[in-house]
RNA sequence: GGAACAGUAGCUCAAAGGAAGAGCGUUGGCCUGUUAAGUCAAUGGUUACGUGUUCGAGUCACGUCUGUUCCGCCA
């Protein structure tokens, strides 16, 4: 026939090294150049990544091309749409590989002698100063699919269990969400703001009519959808505004914070439990070749770490019990271990890293080290609060039963000096139809960084904000 | 917010106050089934910035900037 288009389909470097095209049929695949090497028998091998699987594809491309010049001449970095036939790779390597007929140069690199992402380790220091070109590494290329897994089985697994995903505000205007510093949102001028009789600046002309932040957690906000939808939960952005410099902080990360009508904190620690199991599976089951590389190159540990998650139980203990443990410990820890302070990473690693080797769900905290709205328990001492404490990574989850009784919650409000008014349809919820629920936040880059064993979070998250740093 | 450490070639790092170097990269050869490191050569620098001490400063002092690590706050 003549004047037909030949349609050819186009291949992933995933759905090409998988064998999805049989051998001897012709596809086209897209992708950068990683490494390119000229054969004086007369061809070039070129590796392409695109993004869809650890693995490079290799190109062969024969010096009979009519570009052959140029093709010679690629560098790493350059991009290129190749079209040609499926053929059993006779290197090592891949099992498949592509003996082209036509290879079209999209992108040349500049100048190869300064492109700064040579196919070698880079400190990741530097890599995070090229945030626009580490996409195109190994190792971020690994984290950023290993990250996605995370994220899409985080919602199948809410998904299949009937779940709601409530978007809650990214913009809230009530400060007393109680999870730290806040950012302000607002268009006034600042050279020139307005003032109100008494000198202070007038909100009421900014634009919400009052004053306004980035929401640091949306747990108040989807308890709301809670007590009507039962089984709810938020994924994403949180803002926190503290001066916190650590290779575990960040000023801009996401969340996920379940939330569950009629759970209680044992409910709760199991759910907690379930979902990290879960996720932790997809990882191992889905993006093998990049565990892989991290087991390699990162953390020869971190595939073994995902499975005594998935197969073994976490241990839970009691705030109380832990404190005699480390007293007990003979460890000398430069912060004093007593029942009612707040435990410090030094002794929350012990229990984790040394006495018990794997995740561990520490329970019924002392109420004064714990947010107001966590549940009183009966000896009026403690909370229904748990934490789960991550060998390596620290607390990788906080959560809590909530205070539903309205008498109680009031007098924990007078006791910490917060005011009813500002809780006003938080306290609704407790008028109105009142049931027991639970909930937890877990910190998704610092999940992440457990699971790839990457060990700043700064490289777990494309364009990382901490403070005094918020390029690109 | 506190403490410690660091900044030298595109990258990774040397250079005990006395001539700024190596490996990788890149470029050009040689080799040829290579795929982060085969081989020969070439290329490459305002030693973060500023001030000072000194005959002489990458090196010492002070300041600034940036980064890292640990601690605190938390997820």
């Amino acid at each position: 026939m003549t004047g037909v288009i030949k349609k050819m389909t186009v291949l992933s470097a995933s759905e090409f090294l998988s064998g999805k095209a049989p051998v001897g049929s012709e596809v086209t695949v897209n992708g950068w150049v990683r490494t390119s090497k000229n054969s004086k028998g007369g061809f070039s091998f070129i590796n392409i990544h695109d993004g869809s699987c650890f693995a490079t594809l290799q190109v062969i491309a024969d010096d009979k091309l009519s570009n052959y010049d140029d093709i010679a001449k690629l560098t790493t970095g350059c991009s290129i749409s190749a079209t040609g036939k499926v053929v059993e790779s006779q290197g090592k390597g891949q099992s498949f590989e592509m003996q082209a007929s036509e290879l079209n140069i999209l992108g040349w690199v500049e100048d190869p002698a300064t492109y700064p992402m040579q196919p070698k380790p880079h400190k990741m220091e530097f890599l995070r100063e090229n945030a626009h070109l580490r996409p195109r590494t190994n190792i971020i290329g690994a984290m950023t699919r290993v990250r996605n897994c995370l994220a899409q089985a985080i919602h199948r697994f809410h998904y299949e269990r009937d779940f709601n995903w409530i978007h809650t505000p990214i913009v809230t205007a009530s400060d007393c969400e109680g999870a730290g510093e806040m950012f302000r949102v607002s268009t006034l001028d600042l050279e020139n703001l307005p003032r109100n009789e008494q000198g202070k600046v007038d909100f009421s002309k900014d634009f919400f009519g009052k004053e306004a932040f980035l929401t640091v957690s949306g747990q108040l906000n989807v308890e709301t959808y809670c007590l009507a939808l039962s089984k709810v939960y938020t994924f994403g952005p949180t803002f926190r505004a503290e001066n916190s410099n650590t290779s575990r902080h960040l000023s801009e990360f996401w969340m996920v914070e379940p939330e569950v009508a009629f759970a209680d904190l044992k409910q709760n620690a199991d759910l907690a439990e379930a979902m990290l199991k879960y996720i932790c599976k997809a990882v191992l089951n889905e993006r093998g070749d990049d565990m892989e590389f991290f087991a390699q190159r990162v953390d020869k540990t971190c595939i073994s770490r995902l499975e005594q998650i998935v197969e073994h139980d976490f241990e839970r203990m009691d705030y109380t019990d832990a404190i005699e443990i480390l007293k007990k410990s003979n460890k000398s820890f430069e912060f004093p271990v007593e029942w009612g302070v707040d435990l410090q990473s030094e002794h929350e690693r012990f229990l984790a890293e040394e006495h018990i080797g794997r995740p561990i769900i520490l329970m019924n905290y002392p109420k004064d080290i714990k947010a107001f709205y966590m549940r009183l328990n009966d000896d009026e001492k403690t909370v229904a609060a748990m934490d789960v404490l991550a060998p390596g990574i620290g607390e990788i989850i906080g959560g809590s039963q909530r205070e539903e009784r309205l008498e109680v919650f009031d007098q924990r409000l007078d006791q910490m000096e917060l005011s009813r008014e500002d809780y006003w349809w938080y306290r609704d919820l407790r008028r109105y139809g009142t049931v027991p629920h639970s909930g937890f936040g877990l910190g998704f880059e610092r999940m992440v960084a457990y699971a790839t064993g990457i060990s700043n979070i700064r490289d777990v998250i494309p364009f990382p904000r901490t403070p005094k740093s918020a390029e690109f």
